[in-house]
DNA sequence: TATATCTATTTGTATAGACAAAAACGGGCC
DNA sequence: GGCCCGTTTTTGTCTATACAAATAGATATA
């Protein structure tokens, strides 16, 4: 990592590299390959690689379920469930998620405590022909979460963060002002095409944030040796 | 990808894959190496290779630039600098920065406008011995964001999302309630270990949400043949 | 029993060689 | 000029081999 190379500018080709820094082509096919899953350069056959133009602010955030969270934090948590309740999957609800009504869901809302004050309310939705072990599930001592995890593998997960005032039943739970700001994280999960659950997580805004790192592959070509990463 | 391994399992060594699968070990471990960079399993010398006991909830955002990603969206943007000031870094700043107090910084303050709405304030704080440049830049006709991130390549970049209440300066700009919901980003950027800029972008809850994939990589060694890939 | 040391297993990574796939480039042709 | 087609460059990936590093488990020792 000598000069910093420019955007746009080409960089030179993988048999070039491997003369220079006297590696084999292979590791520095690994070493640019891992910076262009990183984003951090361009690459395309026969035209070689080029330094990624806009450099995406692409950031990676390890989104835990709340309980293991605060473990891993040394806190103390617990959970009260509020609703469970098996329904049919309305119009509106099917069209939020993106399913078919008429499917038999089950419904939860949970109140979920770190160190005994009320940190985030769970609105949940199971899909029951996805998870049918859920029907008989109280998950009065394991969270849902921590139940879904352990139960069914997801394929695909999509996160949305959101802030949001909190509406008054809200605020009661979380022991904060009406109105007062809340994060939401909204998160649906899929297996193999089909939605596993759909959960609405609430937290008090003073409460919480979520945080996240991205540190780029450094391109360390140049300070390669035989016994260190390349990637 | 045949039956789905449980959490904690075991994964037969690498030989008996590649045996298994009639590859060589070589493609098997840069199978197996990027199911582990993606949490799915834990890798142990020695030990060997295990199905991840809790499936991490990873995901990756695209967190770009305001301007760049409404015109992405198709959207008209602008923005206008209601501050532009040089300071020396007080004791507060630079505890919140990690930096030693003293040095010289820029500080900006700008509303960005999206299809004449506004839709963000951006406080900002550019350390001018790292950037000089700024010193003469008025940021009128290139947002900072943008003009940072063509003239100062950062090598690490940390992110936090909040929610906050509109205070009542930040109501009035963004044309909202007080009090109201709004969603602040607070990016940090480094280079070389050094910060480059600290920005808090506040957006109305109303009008913004972050978004964010993961897709797990499929453990598709099963169906593989030369000339796919085996990651 | 507890601790230190050795050994064998497993992952980590480099190498050289081979071929495949994409696509930029050039020439020939209309 | 514009279009088609073969050539060549560059990246993508697999193979087989080799050795290094970590460490679990076995053995020796106090």
């Amino acid at each position: 990592m000598n000069g910093d190379w420019k955007p746009g500018q080409r960089i030179p080709i993988e048999h070039e590299l491997a003369e220079q820094y006297r590696c084999s082509r292979m590791t520095v096919n690994k070493a640019l390959s891992a910076l262009a899953e990183r984003g951090m350069i361009l690459r395309r056959r026969k035209a070689g690689s080029f330094v990624a133009a806009q450099q995406i602010d692409r950031t990676v955030m390890d989104i835990q379920d709340i309980s293991t969270e605060a473990e891993l934090a040394g806190h103390e948590h617990d959970h009260r469930i509020l609703k469970r309740r098996i329904e049919r999957l309305d119009a509106s609800g099917a069209a939020l998620l993106g399913e078919k009504p008429g499917g038999e869901i089950l419904r939860l809302q949970c109140l979920h405590l770190v160190d005994g004050k009320p940190n985030a309310i769970e609105r949940r939705i199971i899909m029951l022909d996805a998870v049918p072990l859920a029907r008989s599930e109280s998950f009065a001592s394991v969270p849902p979460a921590k139940w879904l995890l352990a139960q069914v593998p997801w394929s695909k997960a999509r996160h949305i963060i959101r802030a949001v005032s909190a509406d008054p039943a809200t605020a009661r739970l979380l022991e904060t002002e009406r109105g007062d700001a809340c994060l939401t994280l909204i998160r649906q999960t899929w297996q193999n095409g089909r939605t596993v659950t759909y959960v609405e997580i609430t937290h008090p805004g003073d409460r919480f944030q979520f945080a996240g790192d991205f540190q780029p592959a450094e391109p360390d070509i140049s300070d390669h040796s035989p016994r260190r990463h390349a990637t």
